[in-house]
DNA sequence: TGAATATATGAGCAACCGCTCATATGATAG
DNA sequence: CTATCATATGAGCGGTTGCTCATATATTCA
């Protein structure tokens, strides 16, 4: 770290206060499976509807084993959950905070 | 692509649609952001007022560079903007819609 | 002009990530 | 049981990322 004299207005920036790191880490993993194109497409079909490994691996033209690895990880991060049907899982959205941070990223990227 | 028969119940599946590629890479483009803690940080000590780059550095406990270079990914991505003031470059936040995510983040975290 | 300060930027590197491929597990049907 | 299908999972590889370090640029002041 830098040991100069800086051009730093104390008065202003000792007021403010930081998230606590464990928070800030927790929420930079949650915001990070919104950060992958095949995560947020996962996310997006399960906005209609529970789905299986197999029609989601359909639906976004990819193999099964990627669908499958990206469930682990959303699942790990809480935001879908599983229920096994015979031979399938059925996969579904975990958390009502989804759509509501889809739809505010939305906003942001159709406005230019 | 697997060539099997699997288990897909198309007519449910076929009515669903999926956002187009571009929009959908904008997105998570944009979710990235968020899924660093630094640039978490930076933008959150940018919700109370406009610092520049040493004034982040403080509050952070990082080095110059890193925060500047963060600032300039940030700046990419339209969520942050800047202002020369004499040698000092006074940065800002840059979308309205970066509060809201935010919160929303913090609720879905800190409601375990 | 030259020194000092504030910021920007390029190279490089260790760590991480998202895929593929191979293989394991678990359920159902014959 | 065995064969098959659906899913899960581990290893490994190429690409990306976030930092550090060195250097460049820009502004101010003497």
């Amino acid at each position: 770290m830098e040991k100069h004299v800086h051009v730093i207005n104390y008065q202003k920036v000792d007021k403010i206060e930081l998230v606590d790191d464990d928070t800030n880490n927790l929420l930079a993993l949650l915001y990070k499976m919104f950060a992958d194109p095949t995560r947020l497409k996962i996310l997006q079909v399960l906005q209609n509807t529970e789905l299986n490994v197999c029609e989601i691996a359909y639906l976004l033209n990819m193999t099964h084993s990627a669908i499958s690895h990206q469930l682990a990880t959303l699942k790990m991060a809480h935001l879908v959950k599983s229920k096994k049907v015979g031979k399938e899982s059925y996969y579904s959205l975990d958390d009502e905070h989804i759509a509501s941070i889809l739809s505010i990223g939305k906003e942001h990227v159709l406005e230019d």
